[in-house]
DNA sequence: CCCAAGGTTATTGTTGAACAATTGGGCCCT
DNA sequence: AGGGCCCAATTGTTCAACAATAACCTTGGG
């Protein structure tokens, strides 16, 4: 999808709405379509096209670019524009870094019930996904899946700062080409970790956790590595 | 002091500086004022005259403005302005949720000998000021403390969102009357806690830093108890 | 033919002013 | 005294302008 298509679309989404809060709602609108992955990494945002295609003024833009720029969704390099934020190897590994340090405590120290049906229903909708290779819900039953296993914590922090790496892993399965069945062992593993929580083995769980979550990145270094001299 | 005497000074610090991203500048400015406690917790933000003082315009202003929203220092209510946050007994739950969380497994988890020497010398600074009944140093070099202590998981990620609490952590000193030795009994738990690290006791450490966030959470919500109950 | 230097153009950063929308308080009436 | 209405003040949003910066294009020289 081009960039223009975005704009028309968003144009036509716009119309005879009412926006409480324009600027949150401006924001909205582009962080989903960065997160589909209809804006891809590394697309310049012009101010001007999208004021146009939004109806609404640069200011009002402008403050949405501000708060993306805080969520890191987007980048931006003074007098030269916003673009959609494309992470590095760097920011990978800033990423494991805390998802190896929060996951595994997520497992370690929550009630001993707290969710795990919920977490069992995710597992078992990523299987349906993963047996009839739709990918995408895989990738999205897998998100959920880590999601509501930190939202065992309790803490709202601990949620957003999720949520903000979670967007982050989106724009880095957009911005290279990962294997299409990245995902599916990854399925099987979290089956695996909850299976351990069921039978109150949290110590076991968190163990694969860690492992798991180095393999990935493991793989995801690998790919961009592979993508960075592939483009050479 | 007073939001007048603030807008002076603000003014005369503004005056002949050159300011690359004027947004951030003013962003920054407001934040300092705040942490200091120079804008007390509830204190209005009008724009005209915060415009003024600055010698910015609305518009600058108004995405310093989101930058502070998005960092919960400053609270937002539609058409009736910005305010300086004003952290609830919910908040001060969820604050320490967040630190029971993060800062035993930091203790757990990180390098044996990942900057212990700056721990100690930052617990030294810390009983310099009990021993001179300097109140401000004292709870500054606790926030430090609780700082480096995290940065030893070296995640970004976490280092940040500690950032975000630790001003929260300001906010609620600031907004009620807590006891002026209320930092002293942690100097020595602090101490108490680089000692066993010292020894390689990574859980007692971690059991000792968890008994003393649940120790101080219950002391703040009672103090923030008895100002409500005095205020009415 | 390639490269470098300089000017041109397009885009962003910031400001100021204008108008609509909403809130809170004062005023009047009962 | 209490309730409802109007007005003033402030915020939300837009528009238009100008300065500053960076990318592009042109031109001249090797």
């Amino acid at each position: 999808m081009t960039l223009q298509d975005v704009l028309a679309e968003l144009g036509a989404t716009a119309k005879g709405t009412t926006h409480a809060a324009t600027g949150l709602w401006v924001a909205e609108q582009l962080r989903h379509r960065i997160a589909d992955g209809d804006l891809a990494p590394g697309t310049k945002l012009a101010e001007e096209s999208l004021c146009e295609a939004l109806g609404v003024s640069r200011n009002t833009l402008r403050e949405a670019f501000t708060m993306l720029h805080a969520e890191h969704v987007v980048e931006r390099i003074p007098n030269r524009g916003v673009f959609v934020a494309r992470p590095s190897a760097d920011d990978i590994r800033q990423i494991y870094r805390l998802r190896r340090f929060v996951e595994p405590a997520a497992l370690l120290w929550s009630d001993d019930d707290g969710g795990l049906a919920a977490l069992e229903a995710i597992v078992a909708r990523a299987q349906v996904a993963a047996a009839t290779l739709d990918i995408t819900a895989m990738a999205g039953a897998n998100q959920e899946f880590h999601r509501a296993l930190v939202a065992r914590a309790g803490s709202q922090y601990l949620n957003s700062t999720m949520e903000l790496v979670l967007a982050q892993m989106r724009l880095v399965f957009h911005s290279m080409a990962v294997n299409p069945d990245f995902h599916a062992p990854y399925v099987a593993g979290n089956a695996q970790i909850v299976g351990l929580l069921r039978e109150g083995n949290k110590a076991g769980a968190a163990e694969l956790m860690t492992h798991y979550l180095g393999r990935a990145e493991a793989q995801l270094l690998a790919a961009m590595e592979r993508s960075a001299t592939h483009r050479r």
